[in-house]
DNA sequence: TTGAAAGCGCTACCAA
DNA sequence: TTGGTAGCGCTTTCAA
């Protein structure tokens, strides 16, 4: 492995001369960086960064920790991030932790002097599991709010979200409105539930919600419509806590011969792509996923610029309704 | 910052010990342990993982260049590499570069000292571009084979694929198959025109391959529509080099009266999510993108164990063909 | 079993 | 403008 000792050798001069060359100070003879540049291509020499980090004390780059890989919602957060830490040069180091609480927590560690902050998305939005941890370190929460008040974060309105939702479907007419809910210990999909409980008790006398369990699974979409269709239940409408859950309910109460968006209507909730092929399309509740990383990584850039960000900066991602075929509202074709 | 000298201090030992202790050696009396781990926790003593990987020469993180980070494709892969790195305690570095040779090459370089292997999917597959910056580090490409018959390499048969559809298309009865081409600079598109042209060669006498010009985006698949709908060119099939035009172009043929699955057979490639959603559900070439990255890693972790792999442990995923309604085969239904 | 000290590759300070 | 050198925080010989 060549090292800056090497060309500093090569070129015949200090280690010190031969830094500042290679980074471009302007205090270097031009004769002497062009030796020390002609040494450097010669042995074809590369930076050891691990190490300038370490005299520097500073990574250009940012630890991000989410619970999951999978699927569009974290690949379009990485996404929203990359978009912007790249202009600004940085990298990204992935952390991601599978869930648990102490897993997270021992990633976090592990990143102790390899990141100059840390963007994390705590398990079940719950960020008291992390706090503890992050304390020496720039940070700024993804999809949940910290406890102490201090640290920043980003993240989407899924209350409010649900409100449009159940809004929407009550003013198309729907009097009977099922949830199909998520999982129990998930906040955002507890926060889903309240915003369409909160309406129904605004908007509806009795204002008693029908709730179905449910899991964010395709799975669960089928097996509430089954419910549905054999326990004789009156419903006129079904807003799923998710779209995943919506279309595959959609296309199981279809083939029972109900006719989607004027017979029952339908509403999801995240906007997947699917949503708007299907036939007709899912009326939903959209968020823009990407902007909640590219807006967290602002943040985080201007934290390691030494700017002290009070929690007010933090942004609440207010989501939009997307109106297709499901609530009787387009055309009822797949395209909107 | 607490450092190990820090706790080394508090504990009334020296360094040595304290890192020895902290580091779960044996030779350290169980007494002498007790006061240092106490030390540390009382400190809130967190390892320095830069400096380590330093002295260590090693830094358990594995690089990973990617040329985008948009969609599903590059997700599924990181997925995949996640899936083993994380069993094996490895982190991971992302340094895209967004497409340039010349940026990724940068970004090969701004990894020196921080990684111990590198995944790389080089730009328009052309793995060229990147062999030179890797010479001194151990590599997997990602999706591109080297040319120097010795890097490994894992990627997706894109030839075998668009053999195996063509093949179906023509045993479904096509004789006039017309293939939407992807960009010209792209690897995967030339392979997959080329499995095209030679199936049509073998089985069919002329063999006159008509091809029409595409880009992988949506918009090229509504522009091949409209071009086969005015110009009278006689065809009964089309072989789409992905499915995000496979699925406009069918959607439009729908539109002008089209009965696809019968009067016009359509298939894609990639059996994206959409695939078997759209009506009728899409004939198209699946390839466990997941796994390119898994075994990609796995290659990598047994570089990082010393072993020195050969060309032949390389791996080239065969796809497999999923068959649906738009080639006449399944039901017609949305549902595979 | 423990400690002193020499690095890992680099930057930045202080003198020259 | 250049060079010598002291670290960055840690691990790992080599002696004690």
């Amino acid at each position: 492995m060549v090292t800056i000792r090497d060309v500093a050798k090569a070129a015949g001069v200090s280690v010190a001369t031969a830094s500042r060359a290679l980074n471009g100070m302007s205090i270097v003879t031009a004769k002497t960086r062009e030796k020390i540049e002609a040494a450097a291509t010669a042995l074809d020499y590369v930076p050891h960064s691990g190490a300038r980090s370490l005299t520097k004390r500073k990574t250009d780059t940012i630890g991000v920790i989410l619970p999951d890989l999978f699927g569009e919602f974290f690949s379009e957060i990485i996404r929203g991030i990359d978009l912007v830490t790249h202009r600004a040069g940085k990298s990204l180091l992935l952390g991601n932790m599978h869930g648990s609480a102490e897993e997270t927590a021992q990633a976090i560690r592990a990143m102790r002097g390899r990141v100059d902050g840390l963007l994390v998305m705590p398990p079940n939005s719950r960020a008291d599991t992390v706090e503890a941890v992050t304390r020496d370190i720039p940070t700024v929460l993804l999809n949940a709010q910290g406890t102490d008040d201090v640290t920043p974060f980003v993240s989407v309105d899924n209350y409010a979200g649900a409100r449009l939702v159940t809004n929407h479907l009550i003013d198309r007419g729907a009097r009977n409105i099922i949830h199909i809910a998520g999982p129990a210990n998930n906040r955002d999909a507890r926060e889903r539930q309240r915003g369409y409980c909160d309406v129904l008790a605004e908007r509806t006398g009795n204002g008693s919600p029908l709730i179905l369990p449910g899991d964010f699974r395709d799975d669960a979409g089928r097996e509430a419509a089954r419910l549905l269709l054999t326990s004789g239940i009156t419903f006129d409408a079904v807003f799923a806590s998710n779209d995943m859950m919506a279309v595959e309910l959609m296309s199981e109460l279809r083939v029972a011969g109900l006719q989607i968006g004027s017979d029952i209507l339908v509403a999801g909730f995240d906007d997947i792509p699917l949503a708007r092929h299907v036939t007709p399309g899912l009326t939903t509740v959209h968020s823009d996923i990407t902007r909640v990383g590219s807006t967290a990584a602002e943040l985080m850039l201007r934290m390691m610029e030494g700017e002290t960000l009070e929690r007010d900066q933090s942004l609440i991602i207010a989501p939009t309704l997307a109106i297709r075929g499901s609530s009787g509202g387009g055309a009822g074709t797949a395209r909107t």
